[in-house]
DNA sequence: CTTCTTTACAGGAATCTTTCCCGAAAGTCA
DNA sequence: TGACTTTCGGGAAAGATTCCTGTAAAGAAG
């Protein structure tokens, strides 16, 4: 196996060498930037395998650099980890929106963090998975072609907009998505809606999929996820 | 839908169970066999939906395997996916000549492996269901070439319109279909019309079909569907 | 002219969205 | 740490909307 590169961007000094070290000693290859334009120019020329980004930095800032490198097309497909501080939601939906892959409030443990760089990667490297066949994902059978859902071999009845939303987060289970990602995802974009018709939607979903709802988990302050572990 | 049989052969252990847990994972039925004799001899008996098949075998080598399963009658149909390691171009060509239907280089995920198997199984089930064979599907007997459909040994009058809805969908019982994708079976494709006509088409089959028009099923916001299960 | 197909439309059912209330979780201040 | 405040999601139910059915009639095809 060949060993991932990570770019790490933090402006303090204490968690870049956090990172770096323990990212080093798991067998990654680490580089670091510890502003917004650095970040960028690395990114380019480097093209690591996954930016681990902090979103508060001097400078341009970390919403923005995501924005930058998602723009352009050499850079677009790297994954991106974001950091935030605990409690800045409003940034943790933008990035996500932007496209970025998953998150993690500061402060964390080098376990969780790695926990999440490894689950990243390994969703990226199997993520050729065809529109139309079916899903399988713990006990669910996703059926597009069908569109129809088994859990545990008995088949659950949705509707249109529930199996969507199903669908859409069972393909990735583990990412959060933010409501209004989930609309886009089930009505196309631009489809003007409050972001509550989607707890609704969920609240059905779990109560139709009756225990193996718990599946599909609540976020809070930044939307739902379908779990990746039973 | 019945569970197809798949019969792996490798020498190596770990890939068979990776390759063996995978397909039965996604409901296959799975044959194994780690070497070139053993694979012919359940080839023989249990006539498999499909082979996954091993270049490098100890003893009997997979091309050879291949070119004995492809020169008896009752195994020639049963289509073939060879493994082969990266580089080895010119036995993967010696074994697509010899009409294996695919090959995957090692080292291969999964997903792309169950990928090839789906494709190629269903290609063959295209080609094996003949435009003119009659369907027999729960109590309805569809036949193409006399274009009469009778349910329950009783003849029903179809127009040529409805006789196409009806064959189409039934041929694929579970499937759902756009109104679209119905029209564009039942009358070629850019053909022209309100998706409202196809209801219409659908309401008179209902009615014809008399009790038995229950199979035809309503999937809301989608399409229609042909019931899979009685 | 007869038969089949398509369009039109009303009625009604299913589904989706909104809204509101409550309780749980997180944040705040002492 | 504990009580208070604020925020957010779950749940229920009313309202709005979308979608399907079935009939009627116009339009094509033979």
């Amino acid at each position: 196996m060949a060993k991932e590169r990570i770019l790490v961007v933090d402006d303090e000094d204490d968690i870049l060498e956090l990172i770096t070290f323990n990212l080093s000693r798991e067998g990654y290859k680490v580089f670091t930037a510890d502003n917004g334009e650095k970040a960028i120019k690395i990114a380019k020329s480097e093209i690591p395998d996954m930016i681990i980004l902090d979103l508060m930095l001097p400078g341009i800032d970390g919403l923005e650099v995501a924005r930058v490198l998602k723009s352009r097309d050499n850079t677009k497909a790297i994954p991106i980890i974001m950091l935030s501080a605990k409690g800045d939601e409003s940034d943790i939906v933008s990035g996500l929106e932007l496209g970025a892959d998953d998150y993690v409030t500061k402060p964390f443990s080098p376990k969780i963090l790695i926990a999440r760089i490894r689950a990243v990667l390994r969703r990226k490297s199997d993520e050729i998975s065809d529109e139309n066949t079916p899903l399988h994902v713990h006990a669910f059978i996703i059926d597009p072609q069908r569109r129809e859902v088994m859990v545990d071999e008995n088949p659950v009845e949705l509707t249109y907009t529930e199996f969507e939303v199903l669908h859409f987060l069972a393909k990735r289970p583990g990412w959060v998505f933010t409501r209004s990602q989930i609309v886009d995802a089930a009505k196309g974009d631009n489809y003007a809606v409050t972001d509550r018709s989607v707890d609704v939607q969920i609240v059905g979903l779990r109560k139709k999929l009756g225990d193996s709802g718990k599946f599909i988990e609540t976020v809070r302050g930044v939307g739902y996820r379908f779990r990746e572990r039973s």
